[in-house]
DNA sequence: TCAAAAGTGTTGGGGATACACCCATGT
DNA sequence: ACATGGGTGTATCCCCAACACTTTTGA
């Protein structure tokens, strides 16, 4: 079976992220991701996710983190390891990817836009709206958006897009900018309270009208 | 971001193979799975799952299929990548292991082993009673299990266990014998029936009693 | 004719959807 | 006062678990 080999260097390890976050757009918050444009070849000049190689060193969770914050310099709320990518022929040499996906609260994330300490070559896409990728990419952010949007439906990761207080209103729109459908305001209320783990808060949002209660996640 | 790296060669690829089956034992079928013992430090001597190193010219998939192969002698009903383990810890060297999971029909399984070319130093055991396995496979194994059990609940994988054609009664006792709890035998029967996958066929099984019609799955 | 498995019918509870309605606030 | 979003109540539908019941076979 396995055996020491002389032949691995020909294998190469990567870790990519496919990092998702609200960012306000036109007709409201859209669902986005960050690009990196390539500084090299191959694919010079084209976007790609973020990513690099993996060091010896490093546990793969600990390259994902490291990957984002040095794309978005800021901590994910979520991050869950997607999927790894390792076709003979993704790549003119062979590389396999060890793709993770996260979360970004939206709040951080436009703080450190307006704080001016955006990387170099770093810019947000639509999800729905992605250029032409570099490598396998356009197939993998695909992979993530369906891995998101399913996951929606059977936990808590969509509150990871908010801050850690918010109006169930503000949590249902994230949900119906996810899933890309509008979902009833009282059953998803109903829906929502059932779980132990949405807690109320004693805090409201005012704004123009009746204040909104605000709730936080895992009590 | 990524760079050309002289230090790579210090991570080396594996894939392994969590290959679940069933196997007749005193109490009925068993979901059973087979471990090979390891000749070779680290851990001579201890069982391990299946595995090898990722040849440079060879898909995943590919070093997944052909890792069962060496193992069983067998083509896998149904293969699909579990995850990657890499910390940096698992092994005394860097070796980031992507682990996949399969299923074999019994009945292949079974002609197999009766055929006597049962590789060597290759054991099955029973799911709910694995010894002390190599590296983290303890560990491994656990989470294949949780995500066949998982799947079993909202695919049509089960099917994979059995041979084409099958009773429902068989289907429900798979079922039973993966999730490890009864189910009603007429819920079951409905459930099923209701799927347009789930295809009925004209022959029928013969034994003690009423003979039942045989199913088949993809029509 | 009896035991046992194959297969059908019926009922009731829980969750999801649709939607009518009341509440609280800023303007 | 009224517009608007916050929040409650309720009827309906559908899925599914429970279980009584009929059918078909071998012995």
């Amino acid at each position: 079976m396995s055996d020491e080999t002389g032949e691995h260097d020909a294998i190469r390890v990567a870790v990519s992220a496919v990092i998702f976050s609200l960012r306000s757009a036109q007709d409201g918050d859209r669902l986005m991701l960050p690009l990196v444009r390539r500084t090299r070849d191959p694919h010079r000049g084209m976007w790609a996710l973020p990513g690099g190689w993996l060091d010896p060193a490093e546990d793969l969770d600990a390259a994902a983190s490291r990957t984002l914050a040095e794309t978005t310099a800021l901590m994910p709320s979520y991050l869950e390891q997607l999927y790894t990518f390792g076709d003979v022929d993704r790549s003119p040499t062979r590389v396999v990817s060890i793709v993770y996906w996260a979360l970004l609260r939206s709040d951080l994330v436009d703080a450190q836009r307006s704080a001016a300490g955006a990387p170099e070559n770093v810019e947000w896409f639509d999800v729905d709206d992605l250029p032409a990728l570099a490598f396998d990419h356009n197939r993998i952010a695909a992979y993530a958006l369906d891995r998101l949007r399913n996951k929606v439906g059977y936990s808590t990761i969509a509150a990871g897009l908010l801050p850690d207080e918010f109006t169930l209103t503000e949590l249902r729109e994230v949900y119906e900018t996810v899933l890309g459908r509008r979902l009833d305001p009282s059953n998803f209320r109903r829906l929502l309270e059932g779980s132990d783990e949405l807690v109320p808060t004693e805090h409201f949002r005012t704004g123009k009208h009746r204040p909104a209660r605000l709730y936080r996640y895992h009590g």
